[in-house]
RNA sequence: GCCCGGGUGGCGAAAUGGUAGACGCAUGGGACUUAAAAUCCCCUGACCGUAAGGUCGUGCCGGUUCGAGUCCGGCCCCGGGCACCA
């Protein structure tokens, strides 16, 4: 049932027809169908209190308009929506209002909700999920339980940034230029009790799949660059004092070996104690200090200028026996490799950029093969090109790729390297010492519980026990049984930090102080006497939270089965849905969420609970759109566009059309609100073509089943139709829409058309712009009172209609067009020669000339070249 | 520094190696109107020319080709990512 307003009146047409939508769950995907499958999934959005910005449309229309198309092609259609709700701001909201940042966040979702409704995305609301939702998490928790009983979660100390004046942990994104992002304190490392995942047992796959996937280019790429693999050799050098043990070192490059001068420790290598003599002791402490005391940022913002300190100790090179100096400079990171490296300055420019610096020999080991580009015959070092060995006994002449390999196996066979690879990939810091994040479903005890408690429960704990030691006392990670999940989060005071570096949670005695029943997983506050019965003992609840990426690694298997109490989606749905078909969101998730993704769904195909290898086949990334001045939108700026204002001004139909009109979905472009007007007059001149100033059936659309459509308007239709259906196939909405524009420009100018063209043409333009389709199509008769535009089958083109008889040939002479004219397909060569030597424009261009030769390609272009 | 992506009218953009600028915006002119809005029609890359027509033109310089926005080499500028990873 349409509207009554004769008028295109938007304000109207648009909550008219999403209420039809809601209550006829025109969205609802089937769970059991012997249709297709098509799973279209958007990044899922963080309710924040800002409200939904213009780039969420964005995104959102484009698979709006792929989920509407693939209905209409016969798919049963997954398209669901939640929230990430687990997130900094919240907090923050609540440590300043005291309010709980449940509540708040609530808040925020409800109007997320409002606005996102307002712009008719035909999501399937029954599936909605919120990380938040203890019905969520609790399998949040129960993935980690997997990560952790597999030996894939441990704690290690790592450095985080402690802020003093806060009192608190802050994340990467709250520290700017070594300040809080909050109130700009400055902020320090500080080493804490984490939880790590152990991505990088992974690393090899989840560079391997990459190959297997439809991403763009660029994200691969950065994925790659992420994950870092490298392929060289360990190898072990012995200090002059022997004692001491071996330095073991890695390099990419064991060829230039012979080239080694010095070696550089980092200045936390465990053995730059030991081996710093006792002159040098002095100097050394103050060199560690200093590097320490330094941030991440300042490490990296000097690397342009080096420094070190010599440790007085001398190692030897297993090649040569040569002596070479250790010494002591923060260039080299104890995270990657061994912490160690033998200095080659002759051809790495970091080791150069030192030597120089410092006045270590340089020796070069590497000459160029192609000495035509080295005028002078002698290359400029640092060299890091091609080329063969020179002043390496035995290997001298040979190729340096060849070489690596070679001088690897011959160490190796003395017992002193190793072919490695590594990986710039690091585990992942899975704590944060926040309140709103799902707590870890785990409690330390002691070592005799533990023991009682895995021996109960041997299935449950990994094959080495997670343990941490804090004044002398080590301390075992037991895990909740799955069975008392979701472990909820306990109302607290105040959300402000413990200020020791714990969470809130650690000030929570009764929910944290326990007694514990290792094998229900059943819990009592500690200050209450012991329960009755043998599996009670002492335990205290890990007060880390889980990180936001938590609950956004999973959450699209969550879609598929969303209320599934049993299981986090049963092994049907998994099976019949599978993973999303196609998953569209921001370019800024290129590396950590889709990675962490990625490693999540790869452990749980291990555990066999999910049939994929990776979770998203074909991804894409929206661009940005600019403010109309072509800055990034920002409030600071105030070119912030909401589109709350746009619907109110124009409809929700027209900054639909018009986001996906503005050029390439993946392009970064502006806003402007002149050329929105461009596709709301295209919706009016529909309107007008289709009804009267009073709102009924225009008389120029025939009902007459006998009339005909002028040719050129049917074939017309039918060029759209597949240019249409080709343009949303390949994500090419803005060429999409100006066929649309064509088509409709021709409309207009045709003195009447069939009711069934323009129909179709409707059903076209239904993905688009649907509220305004629905309303036309109901207008016009398009089906009974209770159809909808959507439940009708995707128009097919009649190829035989699309077929052209007269094509414009263009003549050109030398390459240059001189003239063109109308022919018959399947012109002969000879003819087209003839009609062009024959056409007025084309003749003055060959006379007096011969032509030596004909470029014809039939139907485009007549080529005639001249001497 | 390294790795990507991109530079096309006044603007957003379009173009399987085959008429560069579709479609839209804006500007100008016209029609309708008492007038305005809305709508419709026409022009609109630059230069020369009354016109017909011609010359030039897709960041810059070269190359391949009958023919280059498109392919190749070098450079400049803008945007994004990474950044002492041995």
């Amino acid at each position: 049932m349409a509207t009554q307003c004769k008028e295109y009146n938007f304000l109207e047409i648009e909550p008219h027809w999403q209420s039809f939508w809601e209550e006829n769950h025109t969205a609802r995907a089937e769970q059991t169908s012997s249709k297709p499958k098509y799973y279209v999934l958007d990044m899922f959005p963080y309710p924040s209190g800002a409200g939904l910005h213009i780039g969420h449309p964005e995104g959102y229309t484009a698979t709006d308009i792929i989920a509407r198309y693939k209905r209409a092609k016969g798919f049963n259609v997954l398209h669901p929506i939640g929230w990430d709700a687990f997130g900094l701001p919240a907090e923050q909201h609540a440590v300043k209002t005291g309010t709980h940042p449940a509540s708040n966040t609530q808040n925020n979702i409800v109007n997320f909700k409002r606005q996102i409704k307002a712009l008719g995305f035909s999501y399937d609301w029954d599936r909605e999920i919120d990380t938040t939702d203890p019905k969520y998490f609790r399998w949040t928790q129960w993935i980690f339980l997997q990560l952790f009983k597999r030996g894939l979660a441990y704690v290690d100390e790592r450095p985080v940034w402690w802020c003093p004046e806060l009192r608190t942990v802050l994340a990467n994104e709250e520290v700017t230029d070594g300040k809080s992002e909050v109130g700009g304190f400055p902020v320090e490392r500080r080493n804490l009790r984490q939880w790590v995942l152990r991505i990088t047992a992974y690393a090899e796959r989840l560079l391997a799949d990459l190959k297997a996937v439809d991403w763009p280019d660029s994200t691969k790429r950065m994925q790659e660059a992420w994950i870092g693999r490298s392929e060289g050799a360990e190898i072990l050098f012995k200090l002059e004092r022997e004692a001491l043990g071996p330095l073991k070192i890695f390099t990419t490059r064991p060829d230039t070996l012979f080239g080694c001068t010095y070696m550089v420790l980092a200045p936390e290598h465990p053995l730059v104690n030991a081996l710093t003599t006792s002159e040098q002791k002095a100097a050394i402490e103050d060199y560690r200090k200093k590097s320490a005391g330094k941030s991440d940022l300042e490490r990296t913002d000097l690397a342009k200028d080096k420094s070190g300190v010599c440790s007085g100790a001398f190692a030897i090179n297993p090649i040569n026996g040569a002596r070479v100096p250790i010494w002591v400079a923060d260039y080299v990171l104890m995270g990657y490799g061994t912490g160690a490296i033998m200095a080659v300055p002759a051809h790495d420019e970091r080791d150069y950029e030192f030597a120089v610096k410092y006045a270590l020999p340089v020796i070069q080991v590497i000459e160029p093969t192609d000495h035509s580009a080295n005028c002078a015959g002698t290359s400029k070092l640092p060299y890091v090109g091609d080329g063969n060995l020179v002043h390496s006994d035995g290997y001298t002449g040979l190729p340096w790729a060849d070489t690596k390999s070679k001088i690897t196996a011959d160490l190796a066979a003395r017992g002193v390297a190793s072919a490695t690879i590594n990986y710039k990939l690091r585990d992942w810091l899975f704590s944060r010492q926040r309140y709103w994040g799902e707590p870890f479903p785990i409690v330390w005890v002691n070592a005799a519980d533990y023991a009682r408690a895995a021996a109960a429960r041997p299935g449950d704990v990994p094959s080495a026990p997670v343990t941490y030691t804090s004044e002398g006392v080590t301390h075992y990670a037991l895990p909740l049984p799955p069975t008392a999940l979701p472990l909820e989060l306990p109302s607290v005071e105040t959300y402000l930090p413990s200020g020791n570096g714990e969470s809130p949670l650690a000030n929570v005695t009764p929910w944290l102080e326990l007694w514990f029943d290792v094998e229900t997983g059943a819990a009592v506050p500690a200050s209450e006497s012991r329960p009755v019965g043998h599996a009670w003992v002492r335990a205290r609840r890990e007060t880390n939270t889980m990180p936001q990426w938590a609950g956004s690694c999973w959450y699209y298997l969550r879609f598929t089965d969303p209320t599934n109490a049993a299981t986090f989606a049963s092994p049907e749905a998994l099976k019949y849905w599978g993973v999303p078909d196609l998953y569209v969101g921001g370019a800024e998730h290129a590396v950590l969420h889709l990675l962490y993704a990625r490693f999540w769904h790869k452990v749980l195909f291990d555990l066999g609970v999910v049939p994929q290898v990776e979770p998203f086949t074909k991804l894409f990334h929206q661009g940005i759109i600019l403010g109309e001045d072509g800055e990034k939108m920002s409030k600071s700026r105030g070119n912030v566009v909401s589109p709350d204002t746009i619907i109110a001004s124009h409809g929700t139909d027209t900054l639909r059309l018009y986001l996906m009109f503005l050029g390439p979905l993946e392009a970064m472009k502006p806003w402007s609100m002149q050329q929105i007007e461009g596709v709301h007059r295209f919706l009016h001149k529909i309107w007008r073509e289709c009804l009267t100033i009073d709102g009924e059936m225009s008389p120029k659309i025939s009902t007459d089943a006998a009339f005909a459509d002028a040719p050129e308007l049917t074939k017309l239709l039918h060029e759209t139709i597949k240019k249409v259906g080709d343009d949303i196939e390949g994500m090419r909405f803005n060429t999409a829409i100006s066929s649309m524009m064509i088509f409709a420009n021709a409309l207009q100018k045709a003195p009447r058309a069939s009711r069934a063209t323009v129909l179709t043409f409707l059903q076209l333009l239904a993905p688009f712009a649907p509220h305004f389709a629905e309303e036309l199509w109901a207008r016009l008769g398009g089906g009974d009172a209770k159809s909808s535009i959507q439940a009708t089958p995707w128009p097919a083109f009649d190829p035989a209609k699309l077929a052209v008889t007269e094509v414009k040939l263009v003549f050109q002479v030398n390459g240059k067009h001189r003239g063109d004219q109308l022919v018959p397909t399947g012109l002969p060569q000879a003819d087209a020669v003839a009609l062009a030597q024959a056409n007025p424009k084309v003749a003055p261009h060959l006379e007096g000339k011969s032509v030596v030769r004909i470029i014809y390609v039939p139907g485009k272009i007549l080529n005639l070249v001249v001497a």
